[in-house]
DNA sequence: CCACAGGGCGGCA
DNA sequence: TGCCGCCCTGTG
């Protein structure tokens, strides 16, 4: 592995606390310094703001082309502003408010397979739990990494791939603290491993088909396909429909309780960017409410 | 002790 | 289709 770093200058709708908190990762930790430090597939990678600059140090695989990488995970060349214009066309409040408060968040385009995992890990929980049980995975079948990247030495443990996971027997899911999704997660491995689905394939299929087939997988339904679409295939139509979601449509946009009707509102008035708009109302919403 | 947490699934009308 | 109880586990 290498070190690496990477500076990316005057970055505009791009904050680290709302990126990272916004409910889209789970692998990202605040250090004292204000900058946060993640474990992905390629490495570790620490970010921090130095006035209008982005300072992004990797300790990452060697054949890793850090800049790039960086250019595509953190979503640089796309322009929010832009976003942000177009979802305000009809002079919506809501929305206004939303982006006001949110302005700086940006959909992270992670790896597939881990979002897929984190996800159906993610039903009926909470986020403690949800972090916990990821860190419990990967410490238990993950690449082990030793990186002094942020000042002293320190351990950690990336999410494994398909073929180390496949190593876990369900007593081992069940050590590892998934509850009743342990069956959920065995078995969409073993999908993946026996190329029944492949995300390779997934990724580079329309919305409405990668959707369909995604939801073939065990612990796999429209919200958490939406998910897995949103934060690491670059489907931005996807509009996940949660509780928290749910909650706040009702109160400012449509009256339902059908997941598919406020999906279909939100696809006709926020368009081919409604999972960004989803994430504006989403962290608008959480935060409000803390 | 009970409800509920960033859902999904299977059974039922 | 729409609705409901259940699925682990931790927390209030």
């Amino acid at each position: 592995m290498k070190k690496a770093e990477y500076v990316y200058k005057n970055a505009t709708c791009f904050d680290l606390k709302q990126t990272f908190e916004c409910g889209q990762c789970f692998r990202w930790k605040k250090e004292e310094n204000g900058s946060y430090t993640g474990v992905l597939n390629v490495g570790v990678v620490n970010v921090q703001k130095c006035n209008e600059d982005i300072i992004f140090l990797g300790f990452i695989d060697d054949d890793v082309d850090f800049e790039a990488f960086c250019e595509c995970y953190f979503d640089l060349k796309e322009d929010y502003e832009y976003i942000q214009k177009q979802l305000l066309k009809n002079n919506d409040l809501v929305m206004k408010k939303a982006i006001a408060y949110g302005n700086g968040i940006r959909i992270l385009n992670q790896d597939p397979w881990e979002t897929m995992i984190s996800f159906i890990i993610s039903a009926a929980n909470n986020i403690p739990r949800i972090t916990k049980t990821i860190n419990n995975i990967s410490e238990m079948f993950g690449r082990r990494v030793e990186t002094d990247l942020i000042g002293e030495k320190r351990t950690y443990y990336i999410f494994p791939t398909p073929s180390e996971l496949s190593r876990a027997s369900m007593a081992d899911l069940r050590e590892c603290n998934l509850g009743f999704r342990d069956k959920f997660v065995y078995n969409a491995t073993e999908s993946i491993n026996s190329s029944k689905v492949s995300l390779d394939t997934i990724r580079e299929l329309d919305y409405e088909v990668a959707r369909k087939e995604l939801m073939r997988l065990p612990g796999i339904g429209g919200k958490v396909a939406d998910c897995i679409l949103l934060f690491s295939m670059q489907k931005k139509e996807a509009f996940p429909v949660d509780t928290w979601i749910k909650k706040i449509m009702n109160e400012e946009y449509i009256e339902s309780k059908s997941a598919k009707k406020i999906e279909e509102f939100a696809k006709s008035r926020f368009g081919k960017f409604s999972g960004i708009a989803q994430q504006y109302l989403f962290y608008y919403k959480r935060e409000d409410a803390d």
